[in-house]
DNA sequence: CCGTCCTATGGATGAAGATG
DNA sequence: CATCTTCATCCATAGGACGG
């Protein structure tokens, strides 16, 4: 189901009915891309009660959500604390008044930088270490479905693809510049001239529609061009 | 901290050999 | 012929090294 889903809707229908049956009440699924390198774009999806949507969007709560930052940087679940939020003290209190009390977050990270994060909550029944131990696998597969179609759905907005293929040589020069190569040190590489590496550089960029060559690096590299 | 100098980088244009 | 690859020259600018 989720993994055909051919919409961000139908994803999150479906994430919401898994919910449910993982006996939550409610989900919220964000997914941040690895571009615009300078302001990642955060999709994000949730069923929480629209007060506390606009409350969270209004105070920019994104930016100082700890269980964001936590996923930002690690893989492992957690469960929402009162020490957890101990940075966050307003935010907790507003979240806990909107009925948002036991919480379970979960992120992932791809290959191209791109995280997701699910969180599933609810008003009551604390979690258990056990609740936890049973639902731990179902919870992962979740994610990795979420992250997969989401991020699939979304590709045409960071897998930047050059508008034509790119040539064998210009793969090759743009492998070297990545690495941090100057123009001569890959014409002695490759055995050839100064301008010729350059040449390639200037096409790749054109092709990549890139404003230089550093941005066609990192696109290249999130879009897995370099692999 | 500032100015100078050199190198690297980026971009434009032109030309030519190899290949299928 | 179209495409890829190669090489050259010219020019502007950015960045690093160095001395004052």
């Amino acid at each position: 189901m989720l993994d055909r889903a051919t919409s961000e809707q139908a994803v999150f229908d479906a994430l919401r009915a898994e919910t449910q049956r993982l006996g939550f009440e409610h989900c919220a699924y964000g997914l941040r891309l690895a571009v615009p390198v300078s302001n990642p774009k955060v999709i994000t999806l949730n069923d929480y009660p629209s007060s506390w949507q606009a409350r969270y969007l209004e105070a920019g709560y994104l930016h100082i959500d700890p269980s964001v930052r936590h996923g930002r940087q690690s893989q492992s679940p957690l469960v929402w604390t009162d020490t957890m939020f101990a940075s966050a003290r307003q935010m907790w209190d507003e979240a806990r008044d909107h009925g948002l009390r036991v919480g379970w977050a979960q992120s992932s990270l791809d290959g191209f930088g791109v995280g997701g994060m699910l969180t599933l909550s609810r008003s009551h029944e604390p979690l258990t270490a056990r609740e936890l131990l049973d639902k731990e696998s179902a919870m992962r597969w979740l994610v990795q479905a979420a992250h997969l179609s989401l991020s699939r759905l979304m590709k045409p907005c960071y897998a930047v693809q050059p508008e034509t293929p790119l040539t064998p040589r210009e793969l090759e020069v743009l492998k070297w510049t990545a690495d941090g190569k100057t123009a001569p040190d890959i014409g002695d590489i490759l055995g050839i001239s100064v301008p010729t590496v350059n040449f390639h550089i200037k096409n790749v960029v054109h092709k990549m529609k890139a404003a230089n060559k550093t941005a066609a690096v990192v696109q290249a590299l999130m879009s897995g061009l370099l692999n």
